[in-house]
RNA sequence: GCCGAAGUGGUGGAAUUGGUAGACACGCUGGACUCAAAAUCCAGUGCUAGCAAUAGUGUGCGGGUUCGAGUCCCGCCUUCGGUACCA
């Protein structure tokens, strides 16, 4: 009998969906573990060989805990929401629902061919109603609650407004964007839409017009976290800011709990590091500089309050409120040119010269509270009104950026920090000691940021304060394909919740999903649906792809309650994701929300824990080699063709590497074979390949590293192209998507899933090649070829050998701490060793095998399945207990033990496992090869590692 | 710039607490089987010298700690990821 996974596995996949072996139920005596991958954004392409390398690894664990007696929460569902689909339907005018659920039928098969073991009936899908029912009841939620900071959590609005009834908002601990201060009496007489516009600077699901992530191309607005160098995350399109009417999330809110919690996951120190990062918490003080001309001030953030006998001057982000009033009207055009000037640059230009400096003076004064010195306000982009308080007082002597712009624009520079006790220390080191700083005049700048703070505080000028960088969260989109608000406006514009008995609203039916005018969603066309209400009208903008998928691990613990969005006692027994996998690139975006979503929700009760994840691993990213011409000169059919990109392959037929051009913007062309080249000891040195290339059938000999670049010359030696080779994402629109349907297909699942693993650690990013398959091809059928004797049968029921028990014994071991250190690919290295070990004792035992094919199950589970059907068994092997590590079998008498000189090792000596350490010492004394490197020579001193080495120390 | 991760044979990678560097696999070399090929099996394979035993050398570079360093410390270099006029 040969293994031929062609007919064992379509058996297996199709029994298991039949039986539904995966099936999960909430009511049991076992523990709990939830194993939770990233779901998927169904795509056009597929899904690529880089996907199931994070759900086969979340998937071996989740077997393995099955079988280690868990009741195991495995599920699986779409993030359906997203631009591709809608940019798709603006194409070609199919609905994204339609293409949506197509892609989710192709991702489907393709998940079910690699046979994971999801419980299908929890799936869960962004898009349908019944799903987004609750995103839009927590959303309500939000809108409905302000962060209480004497509480510390989330708070009903209507206690709020109680409140201000009778004492107005002075007094009130919140986390708030309000900053009139009123009495009772002032907020009773308010009308409905003047308290609304209140109420909107508290609720944590509001309102605001700010100067917002614009991207034209994608015809809507963009959260910080989806725009990268300027750019849009998808599509890499412009984005510049604009002034924009948005929902907002009050993440802030949350930054010092999303910070604080940071420490109690089990999350890799990167991954914290980025988040830290992105919260950016920094402690200083706030400070009011009083203006010459008028009653207003300036309000500033600074982190070293130390330094202020050293500024010299004030600037403004050029969108500050108060530099209209205060610019004096002599310098008013300069002012408005320059706010002009400001105002067209997009991000992009801002990053592409971030040394040139630009700046403008306002013409008047702020009177500096120590010195009473006047000093001028300027205003400048590198002042950015979304950080802090938009403004800054300048110390050109201790902040490189203020140094530049004073020395620009010819401005006095104080040196307030002598730093000549600290050589190499930069600018913003906080070292060094005070000088022309009056009272602080010698002391440390530690000690004298705590002082200033204490005398700002006691001369009321300011107070300590803690600045974070992370922003609230833009909640609006002007797109179609996305959740709807459940907020409808009157006449006056002052918004309503829907009522929960009218979630969920859905979305309306398009034809026509191109933008509508003004910045306005596509939606805003469907007039009858937004004036459904009548007296109303609905929201048109859609939620960001980030709200579907902020709670999503909370519905498969009850995905289809009607009821509410999970219930209690579902979320009483599973609790949080024990496991969770998934790739970096959600290390802000949707991790964050997730997080600030989860601690909301514990702040209402409706959840047990604060935190949703606790067990987090990064899967490193399946790259693909990139190749990138830089001069390439031939021509096709008499044009010169423009060499674009390149993806390479492995040939699956000939094994050889194939290279693929591409010809203007149309489709690729092939353009050469690329195959091993032999120097002269016909050795594979330096990875040289000889490249053919087809089109033109001319040679060109092609050379170089292989992972670095290539170069290709012709007969002549003339030199056609240099090749870069780059590792880069798999994309549709770079012709390198690999599927994994073709590797199924001709190995088998049991095959890519264990190769997946093989590849080497799960953390680390890898390009994809297949070079190495056949070893676990072979591997898998020297497994199988254990069960048989040429065609036949061939288990026996003997009683293994003590030396069999060892090898069983020693695997078990190895795989087991490997699983739990997540540690996959040397689990495969062990399971290589113990059936290369078994083959070697033609070993055919039962008692041997049977465990060995569990420990198996959960890597390999088509093909376990098999054999532990043909052992004799009616039910399933992914149901049964995981075989126990037995010690007493890894005993022996004697020990290897390698005997070093000075540290190098000379011979391996055997002695018995109980020898004392004068034994030991006398029998590596007595070793041949010691006694030869001993002569002549002194032996100092002799240590004995017991089990793991000797060291003889000699000297001449 | 700042933060983080990494650098080991021709290749992917292993070495879990400072204790035999290169496990396991790919590739390559030689051999067996075959008319031949594929498949399979056996042997070899870090580099240098040597028929060999063996010796020297070897984990990005330069130092250090230690009986002993891929692993720890100091100083660099390179690559990748994140982030940035963040006051």
């Amino acid at each position: 009998m040969h293994y031929n996974p062609e007919e064992i596995e379509p058996k297996w996949r199709e029994k298991w969906g039949k039986t539904h072996l995966y099936r999960v139920d909430n009511t049991t005596e076992k523990p709990k573990f939830y194993v939770l991958d990233m779901f998927p954004y169904p795509s056009g392409a597929g899904l690529h060989v880089g996907h199931p390398l994070g759900y086969i690894a979340s998937d071996i664990f989740a077997r393995y805990k099955r079988l280690k007696g868990f009741n195991v929460l495995h599920p699986m569902g779409y993030d359906a929401f997203g631009l591709p689909a809608e940019q798709y339907a603006i194409q070609t005018g199919v609905h994204p629902a339609k293409s949506t659920d197509e892609n989710i039928h192709r991702y489907r098969q393709q998940l079910d061919q690699i046979g994971f073991s999801f419980d299908w009936s929890r799936q869960v899908k962004t898009s349908d109603p019944a799903y987004y029912k609750w995103t839009q009841w927590i959303f309500l939620k939000l809108f409905g609650h302000y962060y209480d900071l004497s509480a510390q959590k989330a708070v009903p609005i209507t206690s709020l407004v109680n409140l201000f009834a009778e004492q107005g908002n002075a007094q009130i601990p919140a986390v708030t964007t309000q900053t009139i201060v009123f009495s009772a009496g002032e907020w009773n007489a308010m009308s409905s839409l003047e308290k609304e516009e209140v109420l909107m600077n508290y609720r944590l699901a509001y309102r605001k017009t700010g100067h917002v992530n614009w991207c034209e191309a994608l015809g809507t607005v963009l959260a910080n976290d989806e725009v990268k160098d300027g750019l849009s995350e998808r599509g890499g399109h412009p984005v510049e800011k604009k002034a924009m009417m948005q929902w907002s999330l009050r993440i802030t809110a949350y930054a010092e709990r999303l910070l604080q919690d940071l420490e109690t996951l089990e999350w890799s120190d990167a991954l914290k590091a980025m988040q830290k990062n992105w919260i950016g918490r920094s402690e200083g003080a706030q400070l009011f500089f009083d203006l010459e001309n008028t009653e207003k001030k300036i309000e500033i953030f600074t982190t070293r309050p130390d330094t202020i006998f050293g500024a010299t001057f004030m600037v403004l982000a050029p969108e500050h409120a108060l530099v209209k009033s205060l610019t004096h009207p002599d310098y008013q055009t300069e002012i408005n040119a320059y706010i002009e000037y400001a105002a067209s640059r997009s991000d992009v230009d801002r990053m592409a010269e971030t040394k040139e400096v630009t700046g403008a003076f306002t013409g008047n004064y702020a009177i500096h509270p120590f010195s009473g010195k006047r000093i001028p306000i300027w205003i400048g982009e590198y002042v950015l009104n979304e950080y802090g308080t938009g403004a800054i007082m300048a110390v050109p002597s201790d902040d490189d950026r203020d140094h530049a712009f004073a020395q620009k624009f010819g401005l006095e520079i104080i040196p307030v920090v002598d730093k000549s006790a600290y050589p190499g220390a930069s600018a913003h080191d906080k070292k060094g000691i005070l000088q022309h700083s009056d009272f602080l005049d010698g002391l440390e700048v530690k000690e004298a940021i705590q002082k200033m703070i204490q005398i700002i505080e006691e001369r009321k000028f300011g107070k300590r304060k803690v600045n974070y960088k992370l922003r609230d969260a833009n909640f609006s989109r002007q797109r179609y394909w996305g959740e709807p608000f459940p907020i409808r406006y009157d006449q006056e514009g002052v918004p309503y919740p829907l009522a929960e008995a009218e979630l969920p609203l859905t979305l309306p039916d398009l034809e026509n999903f191109q933008p509508a005018s003004g910045g306005k969603s596509p939606v805003a066309r469907a007039e009858e649906w937004v004036n459904q209400f009548p007296g109303f009208e609905l929201e048109t903008d859609t939620m960001p792809g980030f709200a579907g998928s902020s709670w999503y691990f909370l519905r498969y613990m009850d995905a289809t309650n009607p009821d509410a969005f999970v219930s209690q006692e579902a979320v009483n027994y599973w609790k949080d994701v024990d496991l969770y996998v998934g790739g970096t690139e959600h290390a802000v975006g949707h991790l964050m929300y997730a997080r600030f979503w989860h601690k909301f929700l514990f702040d209402l009760g409706l959840v047990p824990g604060v935190e949703p994840f606790q067990k987090l691993i990064n899967q490193g990213m399946i790259t693909a080699y990139g190749y990138y011409a830089e001069n390439l000169r031939f021509q096709k059919d008499g044009q010169e063709t423009v060499f674009i990109g390149n993806a390479v392959d492995l040939d699956s037929a000939s094994n050889n590497l194939i290279g693929y051009a591409f010809v203007g913007t149309g489709s690729p062309i092939r353009l050469a074979y690329v195959y091993d080249y032999l120097d002269a000891q016909n050795r594979l040195s330096k990875s040289q390949f000889t490249a053919y290339y087809e089109a033109k059938g001319k040679d060109f000999y092609v050379a170089g590293d292989v992972n670095k670049y290539l170069w290709a010359t012709d007969q002549n030696g003339e030199e056609y192209l240099t090749v870069n080779v780059v590792q880069e994402k798999m994309s549709k629109s770079k012709f390198n998507v690999q599927n994994p349907d073709e590797v199924v297909d001709k190995y088998g699942a049991d095959c890519f899933r264990m190769y997946e693993m093989f590849l080497g650690p799960i953390e680390q990013s890898k390009p994809w090649d297949t070079k190495g398959i056949d070893g676990v091809n072979r591997f898998l059928r020297k497994y199988w070829s254990l069960f048989f004797e040429g065609h036949s049968w061939s288990i026996t029921q003997d009683v293994p050998t003590q030396e069999e028990w060892k090898v069983l014994h020693q695997t078990i071991r190895k795989v087991t701490d490997d699983i739990e250190r997540f540690s996959f690919n040397t689990c495969i290295s062990a399971f290589m060793m113990c059936v290369n070990e078994l083959k070697r004792l033609e070993c055919h035992k039962q008692a041997i095998l049977q465990p060995l094919t569990v420990l198996l199950a959960p890597f390999a589970p088509f093909i376990t399945e098999e054999l532990w059907e043909r052992m004799g068994h009616g039910s399933s092997i992914h149901l049964v207990s995981y075989p126990v590590f037995d010690a007493g079998y890894l005993v022996t008498d004697e020990v290897e033990v390698p005997v070093c000189i000075n540290g190098k090792k000379r011979d391996v000596i055997t002695v018995p496992a109980n020898a004392t350490q004068q034994e030991i010492e006398a029998l590596a004394q007595a070793s041949e090869a010691v006694q030869r490197h001993l002569e002549g020579k002194v032996l100092q001193k002799l240590i004995v590692v017991p089990g793991r080495m000797i060291n003889l120390v000699v000297r001449e």
